[in-house]
DNA sequence: TAAGTATATGTGTATTGACACATATAGGCA
DNA sequence: TGCCTATATGTGTCAATACACATATACTTA
């Protein structure tokens, strides 16, 4: 799998321009999946051969012509389809935690500067996150096609929640030590 | 980055192989970086091509022979260097967040179908972490050397935590839906 | 006027990663 | 005897990913 799928997901929302994705992939789906925009305009071209697009040319004066991609019944049956192969769990695949393993061979200080780095970073997003429950989830029981961006978010809450909670352990743990 | 400066990190243990290097990664630091055989080997010859390691053929009779990697002080300098760069946060990346995204388009019955599956993963994952802290880190205080192993079961621990929710949550969502 | 940013689409290439295939031997089991 | 598993090292190849480069226009800011 998987970023051909993960734009067919996106397409669901609406019709979209490889520039929108790429826009939207920094975004919403971005929190989950990642790709950069040559990915996507080549993966557009192949969903395009399998029929699970159809483009259109939007004709702009001055900026380049925009293609829009929208799904095809195909598309929405290749979405289905997809959806019902069991998903393996991601692993974690951290840097900082393969460091860790080498405790005594690395540069302590740069770990703690990092460790701090990141509960910062954790921080942010998990405002970020809030943020975004605050604006768009706020007004009583979600409608049933946004439940699952919702759920995502509570994952993503979840996760923050995870790392802050460690950091904050691992800095204690590790500050004592003159290095 | 990041599979060269993985193995070194692993060498830091103790002389490997590269079969012995695939079956660490499978296990410890497996849980973090994943690596594949034939990965291993190509990248082990890199490594002895920059001078970061040194091969050392062990004839074994019958068997063939195996050639163990050791880290050389370029080696250790690289790992140090490396340990001073700053890391980003690793991205979710998970196919079923992905999905949930376009929950109106997907199989429900296979999504909760696949929460249930990953709530019993996530359950078993926590116990073994809990497993190995308690045959490797309950006899008091952590080794200096192994602090860095027992902060990153702490974090599996943390994370595998927060799935574990999730899910119980996202089906108590979802169970009230016929279908 | 020059530079930077946003819109919009691509190509070219290198690295990484996944996976099938290939080889060789020893030991256990049916 | 045949088959599977474990030990041990590789090659060959394709897909996925990352990143630099290329092009074209409009608008804003210094």
């Amino acid at each position: 799998m998987a970023l051909s799928d993960a734009i067919l997901v996106c397409l669901t929302e609406r019709p979209m321009s490889g520039y929108d994705l790429a826009k939207y992939f920094d975004t919403s789906i971005g929190f989950f999946w990642h790709a950069t925009h040559p990915q996507i305009y080549r993966e557009l071209k192949k969903l395009g051969q399998r029929g699970y697009v159809v483009s259109d040319e939007e004709i702009q004066s001055g900026k380049p012509n925009r293609i829009v991609y929208c799904l095809t019944d195909a598309g929405r049956q290749a979405l289905l389809e997809w959806s019902r192969k069991p998903v393996a769990p991601a692993l974690i695949k951290d840097d900082l935690l393969v460091r860790l393993q080498a405790i005594e061979h690395i540069d302590k200080r740069a770990l703690r500067q990092q460790i701090t780095a990141r509960l910062a970073a954790h921080r942010e997003q998990l405002a970020q996150y809030h943020h975004i429950r605050d604006v768009r989830f706020s007004h009583g029981e979600p409608e049933p096609s946004d439940l699952g961006k919702l759920m995502g978010l509570e994952l993503g809450m979840e996760y923050e929640n995870g790392w802050i909670n460690w950091c904050k352990n691992a800095l204690a743990r590790l500050e004592p030590d003159g290095d």
